[in-house]
DNA sequence: ACCCAGTTTCGTCGTTTGTCGAACATCGCA
DNA sequence: TGCGATGTTCGACAAACGACGAAACTGGGT
């Protein structure tokens, strides 16, 4: 039987200069999946299985999907594992600074609510 | 009765420090919205019924509400008309670069697709 | 051959999103 | 006082989203 016949489907990613703005940004608006860009941007690569979420392994799957169709992760199969890396490259020849930018916006997201702010301001 | 005595409600923005980077992606991730803000870059500000896109009133105004409450601009009122403005002092305080950064990856994104992609490339 | 560990696919559920039309509110003007 | 212009709010609706569990698939041991 296609046993080991049968391929897997190649995994799906876009062209570089098929990737969208708005799927982009779509993908980095759930902090799920933002967990795992900054996470990545660390690491070179890593496996699905091996990420701190605290979500089920089909969502965890899912939101690896939605990154990888958007242009912002690659993903590789070796053996059982599948290995996912930011493709900083990619997005650097894209959108050049985004990837920075929104990364460095995250950490300002999450200690800069309480510190660093000068007295007042409107504007 | 209460014509011209009851106010109407003051229009809730967030202050600088509770602006929220996924609030930001996401209001950010929808192309009506993405025009607004790209319109609102040239001017210093604009009533609401002015903007050159195709969508029911009521529709204009609910992409208002989620740029206004997620930080992206401000909303005076003045008279009968209701004028917006981005917030660019204070999206670059919370968030150094942001805005600029996404609208030059917009510029790229409508254009970009077809010119200035050297031969190929895998990353 | 078997089973286990790692992941995906499928179906489902409840929530959110974008869209609209209709109704309501506010202001300025005749 | 009434009318028109400008915007908002209120459902309604289909589509998409994020989450889950169950089932299935894959490859590496035993």
């Amino acid at each position: 039987m296609p046993r080991s016949t049968r391929r897997r489907p190649a995994l799906a990613h876009p062209a570089v200069e098929e990737i969208d703005l708005y799927d982009v940004l779509h993908a980095l608006s759930d902090p799920t999946r933002m967990t795992i860009v900054r996470i990545l941007r660390a690491e070179p690569e890593r496996a699905c299985g091996t990420f701190p979420v605290d979500v089920a392994p089909s969502t965890l799957s899912h939101h690896f999907k939605v990154l990888r169709e958007s242009g912002v992760i690659n993903q590789r199969e070796e053996g059982n594992r599948r290995f996912s890396a930011l493709r900083t490259v990619d997005l650097e020849r894209r959108f050049p600074g985004l990837l920075d930018t929104v990364l460095a916006a995250l950490a300002r997201n999450e200690h800069g609510a309480e510190l660093g702010a000068e007295p007042a301001w409107h504007g």
